[in-house]
DNA sequence: ATGAAAGCGCTAACAT
DNA sequence: ATGTTAGCGCTTTCAT
């Protein structure tokens, strides 16, 4: 392992030199000339800084922690971690992601990650919630993700859900739809809330009024089939707006029963949660697309900017943000997600 | 922050004495008396390794790194990051995951992980397939997970394909099923031969022949449906064993549209890769789960014991492994997977 | 059985 | 503008 120490021999400066050099704290310190040389024999040499030694005396460790207890049960984790590990890593910091589902002691695992210095936090969830932050973070730099907090008092990023609905139920009303069905979520969700109200907000800004009769609330697991089975039969819909992709496969299986084809004889738009769906469903699905990556690149710049104490907006964002892999097969029509983003909120 | 300093100072003996007690190589070293109340102190001052002083010194830092290149685009990353999080956890591990899909960059990925000093590193794939260990890694302690190392000198857990696909056929044969297809994959891997060599092995071992106008290989994101139901249209199979559930939803789609229901006109056996689906689709669908828990969490224990120099079977196996959360939804039948483990190979 | 002391690689206050 | 020095918290050899 090459060290300043063995920098600064072959150069014949002192190691506080090398050190000031290597961090860029060079400017008006140290002579133009000598920076170069050190430098230069920094990089031939393949030097890397030892984070270890270097937090040991700073106590900051470069390091982000990134929990969530919902990484292995849902598939749009992903996503997430991987746009918070760009930017993290664009920032010169390492993501330690720990999911605490599956028998897992949140509570251990924080420790751990605090064990091991993390700078900062992303606490994520992976449908926005009303959301406690542990109580062992709560002097930490944290950022939520796809959650809300539930004093707003710390600072978070989430889909508009409200306009999500608004947007998918006014694209049904576009395509000529003439009752149209909300495919909703019957657990207790802020995701499920916002959508519904903007689901009506769209239907009466058409003037048509909304009827609870198309309204059919699902769970998450449940026999789904069944319910949005009768829907078809009693209110005979030509749109359907989902919750998410699941629920767009049971209109998808009732469509096929009812020998009704996706994008002639009825139209839907769904969240797209899984993703996976994409892949299987026929193209005529329209889709909002969580934008999981950008949620987690901007908390993680978020929570840099809380540790480093910058301001967000003087932080150097990398023009080019890694996309979300494209997917091979056609993509389907796609409508635009907004997010709203909570910087720092004083009270609730 | 409570140093072992500090433990000393209130317990009257010296640092050394501290280390050599809170690193349980106390026995017969020091009295056990002063061991227990040293430990004592520790517990109510409730003191935490350093991990970077310790790290700094003995150059280990109880850090493993996860490198996978399909973290956000697959849904089963979550499952084998879980499984290797919890042994790690367990052994008093860090596991510190990083994707490098999306525009990362694998080699400087590897090259943040060895800077933060990891002990050893798990590289998993998606699907098992034929893979090169990345030359960064070359001299460091390595498993593989959901893949097969080319020159079989790479530790490695994977599925074993072959018996996956027996078993899936085998059932369908006990099912009553008369034209069993095979829905696989046209893309190119060790998962897709070793099943159809099972499939075909299956058949056979029931007096069958083998028919390949009962294959149909679809690739993984493309005009499948088609190609799915021209094989109902010509073959009327009553059987499916399809390569995942992505696949089995296009027979649950042209069953729908041909008037006909699984698990009674037809039955179904899928490889569960996506999870998803099993929420959704009926529960007539009998499938294949493929333990990405356990995978992981093999090679985790594997990798420590490269790490530590020991014997795999002297590991303390907690008794309990945590499982997979279950899902709500009925659980369809299941097949049980078997997994290969390649403990250390010399030579392919 | 216990302690003193050196040092891992780095940073930062203080000298020069 | 550059060097000296004192640690950060821990492990480990070597004395005692």
């Amino acid at each position: 392992m090459v060290t300043m120490k063995e920098i600064a021999k072959r150069t014949g400066v002192s190691i506080s030199t090398v050190s000031l050099v290597m961090n860029h704290r060079d400017a008006g310190r140290v002579k133009p000339a000598i920076a170069a040389h050190v430098r230069e024999v920094a990089e031939k040499l393949g030097y890397q800084v030892n984070p270890m030694a270097s937090s040991l005396r700073t106590n900051r460790t470069r390091t982000i922690g990134f929990i969530s207890e919902e990484v292995a049960t849902t598939p749009y984790a992903g996503g997430m971690i991987l746009g918070a590990q760009s930017a993290a890593s664009q920032l010169g910091y390492l993501l330690i992601t720990v999911s605490t589902d599956g028998g897992m002691d949140e509570g251990e695992e924080i420790d751990a990650l605090k064990r091991y210095g993390a700078d900062g936090f992303l606490y994520a969830k992976m449908s926005n919630r009303i959301t406690d932050v542990p109580s062992r973070l709560k002097d930490c730099p944290v950022v939520l993700v796809d959650a809300t907090g539930r004093d707003g008092t710390t600072p978070s990023i989430e889909p508009d859900e409200f306009r999500i609905a608004y947007d998918a139920t006014t694209r049904l009303i576009e395509a000529g739809c003439e009752r149209i069905a909300y495919i909703g979520c019957s657990e207790a969700m802020l995701a499920q809330k916002g959508r519904l109200a903007g689901y009506k907000a769209a239907l009466e800004a058409d003037g048509r009024k909304f009827s609870e009769r198309l309204v059919v609330n699902v769970p998450n697991n449940g026999p789904a089939l069944e319910a949005v089975s009768d829907l078809f039969d009693w209110e005979r819909p030509d749109g359907f707006f989902c919750f998410n992709d699941a629920r767009a496969w049971y209109v998808y299986e009732c469509a096929a029963r009812h020998g009704l084809t996706i994008g002639r004889d009825v139209s839907v738009v769904g969240v797209d949660n899984h993703r996976v769906f994409a892949e299987t469903l026929s193209p005529q699905l329209t889709t909002v697309e969580l934008p999981h990556f950008e949620m987690g690149y901007w908390a993680a710049m978020k929570v840099v900017s809380l540790i480093e104490r910058r301001d967000l907006d003087d932080m150097e964002w990398p023009e080019t943000t890694a996309p979300m892999p494209p997917l091979d097969a056609e993509i389907p029509a796609k409508i635009h997600c907004t997010l709203i983003e909570k910087e720092s909120v004083r009270e609730g």
